[in-house]
RNA sequence: CGGGGAGUAGCGCAGCCUGGUAGCGCUCCUGCUUUGGGAGCAGGAGGUCGGGGGUUCAAAUCCCCCCUCCCCGACCA
């Protein structure tokens, strides 16, 4: 039994001045969590709780599908990451340290190559396979900039899992257990999760999906289909191109004088404001024009490269979309000095003329999937204040291919089904997907198959926050006047409350009824202090945010205490001989 | 790493502009009173004013450098 009388703990009345988040605040108002060190925190007893239900929640789910528990050492030699190249990949998200010989090593921001390396260690053959281990630890990274309390730490725990199959048929099986487990992972934990498509990415593999939690303060941006049951990370959205058009008999193009129209703005003003340029139906608009944004490729060996991307110009670059398209380069944005190394590049005015297939110049030239064949755009004439009237997709110039890397708007059409698309927060809880044989291949796993012939297994990697779920689950249950925990992983299922002046016989009643309640197997937070006034500890019981509050009051002279549901904040008095029944659950 | 804000007692803040005894509320301790919605009175404890340099008779306050925290961006689970 909890007594708040011992506990470790200190409620704070008001909000603590670092913390921006709602369930940043209420954490450490609430006493569960202490920052201890940049984008670290360290739990006090209640939040161990907690945190505590939702790791064996977690487990439970993974032990009962079958998989099976390892733990790696946080502490990580240099050799293994750099076999899989991401010695240097990781750059600075990682922390390096020395042992006193001077040997590399990093504190693990993930374990995909000690699992590989695990399973070469121990199986040689198809036979062994499937397998499913998985790991509940602590990941470090040197995050930029952490935030938003233990949604985004430097140290944070993550449940890991990989499987190891054969083949794709096999990959698939895995990944859809992966995929039921985390339905029920989140479902016990109360935790409300969109499941979304999203990029695999640089890994490789084909299918991906992240389990969302929708929360405003989230850092990821997702779609969901108001008409059918689509759903993206906004990175993983692909635009339905429209139909080719027909349109080489369309009068040729016209180089027109524009001047002072650097930005789609004034062009589309100027167009609109010239006799002989008006259009006829009706005002041009800004999706009417071509634009083409030049940025610089940061490839990973090093090397750069200039890449035109031609949007439409209501639409800007969006550049989570676009880092996300073109891993596991790096997207930058083109300097004054890389506008000087390019003369052919006129800022403002850069058009296909010097783009695209049989084009004078060499820089690749890729376009938004609206700009099909047959369409028609006003965009710029390589030259200041000139541009093109009237350029023709496909017949005036030839991109070097697709890239969808627009900005997604509420109401863009959706993939699916054509309705109408709507825009969320979220922060991520989950992610599976299918990586296929990159770190197998790297790092030499194979097996031997049936017929002699060495194997090299696909893998599969699933991940759920489990810190993270701590707060995200604080996130989406607290209210106005504090925590507001679900039943599963609350740190107590009933929270007792003596009202009653110090000496009265509502305290050894209180005792008696928690006394009981713990051996019906309710667990039980009592507050059994007799130096606070009841007021603060009505406050702290909300606060603290226990499904169930009972209180031991007046109402113990007629044989009842009063039991109100933290949630709704219903109360009904109960006879004390039925109370224990009436919690049991 | 770019832009903005802020570091003064355990927590939340004022003081800084205009240099001169470090303050307020909450918390904490002692005593008395109080006990169904963050109690009252009285007394008390607690601070190298983020760190280091400098200016000055004198620096929380002015100047320089550094560190940390928060927000927006970049990056990421």
């Amino acid at each position: 039994m909890l007594r708040l009388s011992t506990l470790f703990v200190r409620t704070l009345r008001e909000d603590p001045a670092d913390a921006e988040v709602p369930s940043h605040k209420a954490l450490v108002r609430a006493g569960y969590i202490r920052r201890a060190a940049p984008g670290g925190f360290s739990w006090l007893p209640l939040g161990w709780l907690v945190y505590r239900n939702v790791e064996r929640i977690i487990r439970e789910e993974m032990d009962r599908a079958g998989f099976q528990e390892v733990h790696f050492p946080a502490l990580l030699p240099r050799e293994p990451y750099e076999l899989s190249g991401r010695w240097t990949d990781y750059g600075d998200n990682v922390f390096r340290l020395k042992d006193r010989r001077g040997n590399d090593f990093i504190m693990a921001p993930t374990h995909e190559e000690m699992f590989t390396l695990l399973v070469k260690d121990l199986y040689s053959s198809y036979k062994d396979l499937p397998l499913v281990i998985y790991q509940i630890q602590t990941k470090y990274r040197d995050e930029a900039r952490p935030r938003a309390g233990l949604l985004r730490g430097r140290e944070f725990v993550m449940k890991d899992s990989y499987s190891f199959d054969i083949d794709d048929e096999g990959l698939a099986v895995s990944y859809q257990r992966h995929r039921d487990v985390y339905i029920k992972v989140f479902e016990r934990l109360g935790l409300p999760v969109v499941i979304v498509s999203a990029m695999s990415g640089a890994m490789g593999g084909s299918a991906s999906e992240e389990f969302l939690a929708p929360i405003d303060v989230g850092e990821d941006t997702y779609v969901r289909c108001t008409s059918c049951d689509y759903a993206a990370n906004v990175e993983a959205v692909r635009v339905p191109p429209p139909p080719a058009e027909d349109n080489v008999d369309a009068p040729p193009a016209a180089v027109e004088d524009t001047p002072d129209t650097p930005t789609i703005v004034t062009l589309v003003d100027l167009m609109n404001a010239r006799d002989d340029l008006r259009r006829s139906d009706r005002e041009w608009t800004a999706a009417d024009t071509l634009k083409n944004v030049v940025v610089k490729l940061r490839h990973p060996d090093g090397t750069f490269e200039p890449l035109a991307i031609g949007v439409p110009g209501d639409r800007d670059v969006d550049m989570k979309r676009l880092e996300a398209a073109v891993l596991p380069a790096a997207a930058e944005p083109f300097a004054d000095a890389d506008f000087a190394a390019h003369p052919e590049l006129a800022k403002g005015y850069i058009g296909p003329g010097v783009l695209g297939v049989a084009s004078s110049s060499d820089i690749r030239f890729v376009v938004d999937p609206r700009v099909v064949d047959g369409t028609r755009w006003i965009t710029g004439a390589d030259r200041p204040g000139r541009h093109v009237v009237g350029l023709v997709a496909g017949r005036d110039f030839t991109p070097d291919g697709v890239l969808d890397v627009a900005d997604v708007r509420a109401g863009d059409a959706c993939p699916d089904c054509g309705g109408s698309l709507e825009l969320a927060r979220g922060v991520e809880m989950g992610h599976i997907f299918q990586l296929g044989r990159l770190y197998a291949t790297a790092l030499g796993l194979t097996v031997l198959g049936p017929d002699g012939q060495q194997i090299t297994p696909t893998m599969g990697s699933y991940g759920i926050g489990v810190s993270r779920a701590v707060a995200a689950i604080a996130e989406t249950t607290l209210d106005e006047l504090g925590l507001c925990w679900p039943r599963q992983v609350a740190p107590a299922d009933v929270h007792v409350v003596v009202a009653a002046k110090p000496g009265s016989e509502q305290f050894p009643a209180a005792e008696r009824l928690a006394g009981e309640l713990e051996q019906a197997g309710v667990r039980v937070l009592l507050d059994d202090r007799d130096t606070v006034s009841p007021g603060v500890k009505f406050k702290d019981a909300e606060l603290l945010g226990v499904p169930t509050i009972v209180v031991v009051g007046r109402g113990l002279a007629d044989g009842v205490v009063e039991v109100k549901d933290r949630r709704t904040g219903e109360r009904r008095d109960v006879a004390l001989a039925e109370v224990v029944t009436a919690l049991r659950g």
